[in-house]
RNA sequence: GCUCAGGUGGCGGAAUUGGUAGACGCGCUGGACUCAAAAUCCAGUGUCCCUUAAAGACGUGCGGGUUCGAUUCCCGCCCUGAGUACCA
């Protein structure tokens, strides 16, 4: 009887169901183990072939780790939010929860039919109240604490303020907007608004005009990881600089954290990096540089201050105060010209024109404190104000970008470094940390490390600077004028923010009658009618962005239904932090970071109890897509061959996949598929049609775009799962291709016919042999140490091969059949449960014991006599050491397991193998 | 530019971490079964030389090196992909 898989995998998937198989709890007798995926958004395309992937590989591990004898808690959930379903909203006028719960129920429906197991009582969407309520608790915690640099943790803001009451900013070492200083006389003096600007500067959740990416098109600022080359990362649409009254969000503030905890996780090395990259901590100093006829003092930051006698100009970014405080009159007109000209250039002009050199002089001059000579201070783009202090010291003998100022503005270019080969200035600047220091006064002849130690030393010495470490980490921007996101637990009374009592949230988000801004130009929220406290009181009309509601939810699985905590304590110290995560590497700079943030401030808290979230991290690859393509010659309606494309001139038009197969096209199926082919000509070779091929991104403009329920349907959900693995690594991007699915589809129908040699279910209760034995524990250790490290890949061939060779002997033994079925269970779930049923048992097979496999079964025992191997002689040997050939040649000679097998025969090569086995080859 | 990952047959990809390169699958070729097709099964399939086979030579991006032995380690290039981009 030939496997049925369509009415098997309905049958065990409705029996999961009915009896709640995948339905986890916390249980102390056994030790946990939480396996996650990212949660998707669930878009109006629905489920591509490409999406499953992760959820594949990590619902094996989940199902392998349970038959290891973990309690596995392995959750699925939806990110709700998103701009999709807005933009499809402000076009139709379809309220966006409406679009999002048939998305989700579409996604619903494609997930069920893979077969994972999901425990969906657990599942969250981060649009639901009762999720979202917990967003907006913890941005509440935010804004009611401030980060103390010297305890290393969040505390609460009523600490500072009692400081400040007692001390003023005397001994307080927080994190901060701008540092301030103030006596506690003059904070009591403060009025409660005054008082409350000031907190402002010390929340980890704080109001501040800031510059933000705005994205006019979308009508939102965006945060720096949404955006990409100048261009939003969604939509791709031109994003400039503004100054907006925005939240954020003071993750700077766990820089270091954020990048020491790395060092703890499992994450792969290349994630690690661009974290790291991302974080970007620089060690330098601050130094202060007196202004000539000015009382200006001029902070910059460098990371080489063993330069400082090669400095030739300081520059500053033209959005510096700097640049007001210190351009003289007779520079007045040209320095208000140039902060016009940056002024109008977007983002994405500014980058691609990097090499373009612009700037101006602002008339004063700065004097270097260690030469005591006057430089010219310039305005120039290249520096930025938001790094360090925005203004520079421009070294242009030893930095390029500098070098490049100094050239095209006719500045002095003085080597300070020596590396004993002359150094050659002409074309471009040394760089190099390496050489000896010279025209560089007291610290001539000096090694560069020493030189930079000397000068950190010598400048905090005579008070005017010290040691610093900078970070490119940013804040982050947390509004977003946006209906579809969680609203703020925000009122404002006199212009200040206040935050709502816990008591009155969730606090839900409107209705509202269209989904775009205001007239006046105010964010949809300016919409909702009574959109006020009970008191009267003004609410916030920005929303929260996407990652918001991304940042804590594995948290919310473990305790999805408790109304009084995020997550209750015996949940939580339970469950504790995910220990295994899977997803693509696109979040390694916006929701890895978030999250990793969100996490250590709930563990200042004491809310939560580990400081990481995700202990290991694995990125699995992209699929994309292989599309297809036809020849049309140019002019006409005629399609040439991909062949014989050549002898004509063609365009290149992409066809749709699923009418084409091996990359013949289905003639009749094109000339049906749009009106416009319905009769073109064909140019054919051998009397077909050959298509050409390229890999791309799956997407429907492309036509490739492959469809899982169409496989599921065709193949069924194990030979899906099976084929998604057998694809290639887990990590690697690589292209789907329809046409090897066969391969694991017939291994599928092989494996249930080892169970139904003839019509009958039968297997036999006899001993096993040796032979089989070695086949099934070989198979096992394969499967186990693959599994362990995530190389599905190569386990479905070591199955096949099983799979052969038990078929070759015509094994039908319960002893090795029933052990591989457990051990194909996480991969092949369906047809496994439809075996372990019909072997008798009487409950599903996800309650078994993964197999143990024994080394004694292993033991090769062939050795002793030589084995006929591809016209070769297999002789176990010690293997010579520091031997050469002639030695080896001698070795096998004289050994006297060779002798009896070499009489009277030449040694043609000797070939050493593994495991101190030679090859003789012999004549 | 910088950082990281990678480059193996017609294709996707293996190779127990320095030990028989190309497992397994696809595709292709031939055969069995069939009136025929589908399905299934069997055999072959890196390149060159050759009627065929044996035997041989060459083969893991390119060029060197270490080693008895290198896809694997080291040095220098080339190419592809990803991240990042005036971060001082």
């Amino acid at each position: 009887m030939e496997y049925n898989f369509k009415e098997t995998e309905q049958k065990w998937q409705e029996y999961w169901r009915e009896h709640g198989t995948y339905k986890v709890e916390i249980d102390p007798s056994k030790p946990k183990f939480y396996v996650l995926d990212m949660f998707p958004y669930p878009s109006g395309a629905g489920l591509h072939v490409g999406h499953p992937l992760g959820y594949i590989a990590s619902d094996i591990y989940s199902r392998y780790k349970r038959l290891k004898g973990f309690n596995v808690l392995h959750p699925m959930g939806f990110d709700a939010y998103g701009l999709p379903a807005e933009q499809y909203a402000i076009q139709t006028g379809q309220h966006p929860a409406v679009t999002t719960e048939k998305n989700i129920a579409r996604y619903r429906e494609q997930l069920d039919k893979i077969g994972f197991s999901y425990d969906w009582d657990r599942e969250v969407r981060t649009c639901d109240p009762h999720y979202y309520k917990w967003t907006q608790w913890a941005f509440i915690r935010m804004f009611e604490h401030y980060y103390d640099r010297t305890q290393q943790q969040a505390r609460p803001i009523s600490e500072l303020t009692a400081h400040f009451a007692a001390n003023g900013t005397e001994g307080v070492n927080a994190a901060c907007s701008e540092e301030l200083t103030f006596t506690a006389a003059e904070w009591n003096a403060k009025g409660e608004k005054e008082q409350q600007e000031v907190l402002m500067n010390y929340r980890i959740a704080y109001l501040r005009d800031t510059m933000v990416n705005w994205c006019p098109q979308l009508g939102t600022v965006l945060a720096n990881d949404e955006v990409k080359d100048g261009l939003s990362v969604r939509g791709g649409y031109p994003v400039v600089q503004k100054t907006m009254r925005q939240w954020s969000l003071r993750v700077s503030a766990y820089a270091q954290r954020l990048l020491e905890g790395l060092e703890q996780l499992e994450w792969s090395d290349s994630l690690k990096d661009i974290q790291r990259n991302w974080i970007g901590r620089s060690q330098g100093a601050d130094v202060t540089f007196d202004v000539k006829d000015s009382d200006v003092k001029l902070k910059i930051f460098t990371t080489r201050p063993d330069t400082i006698y090669g400095v030739s100009f300081m520059v500053l970014a033209p959005e510096s105060e700097y640049v007001a405080q210190l351009t003289t009159p007779e520079q007045q007109a040209a320095v208000a010209e140039y902060l016009d000209y940056v002024a109008k250039r977007t983002e994405r002009e500014r980058q691609s024109e990097v090499k373009t050199v612009t700037g101006v002089f602002t008339g004063a001059y700065a004097i270097n404190p260690f030469t005591e000579e006057a430089i010219p201070v310039w305005v120039s783009e290249y520096v930025l104000a938001g790094y360090g202090t925005g203004a520079i010291m421009a070294v242009p003998a030893h930095d390029s970008r500098d070098y490049a100022f100094a050239k095209k503005f006719n500045l002095p270019i003085v080597p300070v470094i020596d590396n004993g080969q002359p150094i050659d200035l002409s074309e471009s600047s040394y760089d190099a940390k390496e050489g000896k220091m010279i025209n560089s006064g007291i610290i001539n002849g000096m090694e560069v490390k020493e030189a930079i130690a000397f000068i950190a030393g010598e400048v905090e010495k005579r008070g005017i600077g010290r040691s610093k470490i900078n970070y490119r980490l940013r804040d982050a921007i947390f509004s977003r004028q946006r209906y579809w996101g969680e609203p703020f637990p925000v009122y404002y009374k006199e212009g200040m923010p206040y935050m709502m009592d816990d008591s009155k949230l969730p606090l839900e988000l409107p209705e509202i009658d269209k989904y775009l801004p205001t007239e006046s130009g105010e964010p949809p929220l300016g919409r909702a009618k009574n959109w006020k406290t009970e008191e009267g009181y003004p609410i916030e009309l920005n929303t929260m962005p996407g990652f918001a509601g991304s940042s804590a939810y594995y948290l919310r699985y473990m305790d999805p239904h408790n109304d009084k905590a995020l997550v209750g304590k015996e949940a939580d110290e339970y469950w504790r932090n995910v220990d295994l995560y899977l997803g693509g590497a696109e979040h390694a700079t916006g929701h890895l970071i978030y999250s990793r943030f969100w996490n250590m401030f709930l563990y200042d808290l004491g809310v939560v109890c580990e400081p990481e979230p995700f202990k290991k991290l694995i990125n699995q690859g992209m699929i994309q897509g292989r599309s297809n393509f036809v020849y049309r010659v140019v002019g006409t309606n005629t399609y040439v061959s991909a062949g014989l494309k050549k002898d004509y001139e063609t365009t290149e038009i992409h066809v749709d996949v699923n009418i084409v197969h091996n990359d013949i096209l289905d003639i009749e199926a094109f000339r049906r598929w749009m009106p416009e082919y319905a009769d073109a000509d064909f140019i054919l070779e051998d009397g077909k049609y050959v298509c050409g091929w390229a890999v791309e991104k799956m997407s429907k403009s492309m036509f490739n775009v492959v469809n899982p329920d169409d496989i599921i349907e065709q193949f069924g959900a194990d030979t899906l799962r099976l084929y998604e693995m057998f694809l290639g690594p887990l990590e690697a991007h690589k292209p789907w291709d329809t046409q090897g699915i066969d391969g694991v589809y017939k291994f599928l129908r092989k494996f249930w016919r080892l169970f139904m040699p003839g019509d009958e279910f039968r297997v036999s209760e006899s001993e096993p042999t040796r032979e089989e034995l070695k086949i099934l524990h070989k198979t096992l250790k394969k499967v186990e140490g693959d599994i362990e490290t995530f190389s599905f890949n190569t386990t479905i061939p070591a199955f096949m091969i099983c799979t052969n060779e038990l078929t070759a002997l015509k094994c039908d033994k319960r002893a090795v059949l029933e052990p591989l079925v457990i051990a194909i269970a996480p991969y092949a779930p369906h047809i496994a449960e439809e075996l372990w049923h019909r072997l008798g048992h009487t409950d599903s097979v996800t309650t078994a014991t993964f197999p143990a496999w024994e080394e004694k079964y292993l033991v090769e025992d062939s050795f002793e006599y030589p084995v006929s191997f591809n016209g070769k002689v297999r002789f176990k040997l010690p293997m010579p050491v520091d031997a050469s050939n002639a030695d080896i040649e001698t070795a096998v000679k004289t050994a006297p397991e060779a002798a009896k097998w070499l009489e009277g025969k030449t040694i043609r090569k000797v070939i050493i193998v593994p495991k101190k086995i030679v090859n003789v080859v012999v004549g």
